[in-house]
DNA sequence: GCAATTTGCTACGCTTTATGTAGCACTCAT
DNA sequence: ATGAGTGCTACATAAAGCGTAGCAAATTGC
């Protein structure tokens, strides 16, 4: 089926808004296994600003995507298919490395 | 932990780096379709500022995801995977917006 | 009780990034 | 030559993010 609706309106523009902002994926990626607390993820967020982090953390927990538990923030069920996404784009991207070293030959692969 | 530092060095923390820039996933997914000229994309982006604009498609194109041809701007074969997940996104983001409408009351999260 | 630690989170000054308008150089059709 | 299209840039302004410091509350140990 064609999708020829307006941009404006549909899900996926919100959904672009939403994970489309700067540090939004790294965060539902690091989450992608185990709850993590605010500082531990943001640890592992490269250290990202902890104003930035809540606001984010604030984004998602409003979305129903992320909640905040006992043991830590975690993606909630409703968060699960987004999940299985970012493990495409995981996979994807190792073909995408790979495709690259071939071309501009950027050193040794470390996974 | 299983990772550490070694965030810095794997492929999908660069894609996410990439992918994860505002607008970009805008722009890739607008360019799901049809190729489209600079001004197009453009005005499909919400006029985006062409400078930033620019910016994303040099990016894109140094990373062999998009190319500029006769026809306007278009993603490569390498980015046809990457077209899928962002369609696979598409989908997500549809019942993701179908739970959030049936939701805002059916909520067990009391605060 | 009291101090130390850890939690989520905020304040604030500074830097980086994006915005928006205008316009350039070029090509092509008229 | 003129006009309309192209990709793209300059520049000043506004917004967003950064990084350090620190707060209030909860927990732990003594």
């Amino acid at each position: 089926m064609a999708e020829k609706e307006a941009n404006s309106g549909q899900p996926v523009m919100a959904v672009l808004d939403l994970v489309g902002q700067k540090w939004m994926l790294r965060i539902l990626w690091e989450l992608r296994d185990a709850p993590l607390t605010f500082r531990a993820l943001r640890a592992r967020c490269d250290n990202i600003s902890p104003t930035v982090l809540n606001q984010r953390l604030g984004a998602l927990r409003e979305a129903g995507l992320v909640e905040l538990t006992e043991a830590g923030y975690e993606p909630t069920e409703l968060c699960r298919g987004l999940g299985d996404i970012l493990l495409q784009l995981t996979q994807w991207s190792r073909m995408w490395a790979a495709t690259r070293s071939r071309g501009t030959d950027a050193g040794p692969d470390t996974e």
